[in-house]
DNA sequence: GTGGGTGCAAATACTTTGCAACCGA
DNA sequence: TCGGTTGCAAAGTATTTGCACCCAC
């Protein structure tokens, strides 16, 4: 991988998503950094979300709808909702414990476990 | 919802599914249906296995690339691979038991639990 | 006959990419 | 200066949709 250079872009992108915590989409974080450079191309926004997810300093959340990203990369899990595309962080009284269920047969590499709930959110309960 | 009449493309494309177990995409059970019914259209391949999906009776597989189609509709869950995007089932010794792994602080409805393992897949590795 | 289903094509949604100019080390 | 980064636009991938015709009930 070629060394990583400073840009304020990429700062300005990291440092939004680290005080969300709606997991913002691409057109999400576009809108806001655009805000500080007017000028940014929503191609520079994908490519350095891309490029944070793929070092590790941000987390891509693939979702029905348009990916959602996630500046807390410390293992948690997610409740999607199928009726307006919305993450929420979920708190648990006891953790997920996997280590117990680790499959068999399986001879790959795991690198992450993605516990997702999907359902209705309770915003789109009410307003059915 | 609107009462469902019976049609031929329909069923080819469920028992299409029911035959494999390597989550097709939408475009490979497009291929297979076309054998049979050579002027099928993508979008009513689309158009069948979104109504299926929300019927139940198949499963849609969110992930990374094209979405994923899957006739089991039982309980299990997946493997993704990060480089080819193929998706496996995957057995556990001890089934996973999220019982007491109720998520507080969440009023919303839940309707699905999905766990999904990702990294490499055996095959990605050894190209590798 | 009525209304859902189909084929076709166009449109939409989301994301990636080529390229020349630009900027950080 | 060198090579990574950017803005812009075009292209690419995946999916949905409008519409006229067709077929199951």
């Amino acid at each position: 991988m070629a060394a990583l250079k400073h840009s304020r872009q990429r700062d300005c992108i990291k440092e939004f998503l680290i005080g969300r915590h709606d997991h913002p989409t691409a057109d999400m974080v576009y809108a806001h950094v655009r805000e500080e450079f007017p000028h940014i191309s929503l191609g520079t926004v994908y490519r350095n979300l891309s490029l944070l997810s793929e070092i590790g300093e941000i987390r891509k959340i693939t979702c029905n709808g348009p990916d959602r990203f996630d500046a807390n990369t410390m293992p948690h899990y997610h409740f999607t909702c199928n009726c307006c595309g919305s993450v929420e962080d979920l708190e648990f009284e006891q953790a997920p414990d996997f280590s117990g269920v680790l499959p068999m047969n399986f001879s790959g590499i795991i690198e992450q476990i993605n516990l997702d709930f999907n359902g209705t959110c309770e915003a789109c309960i009410k307003k059915s």
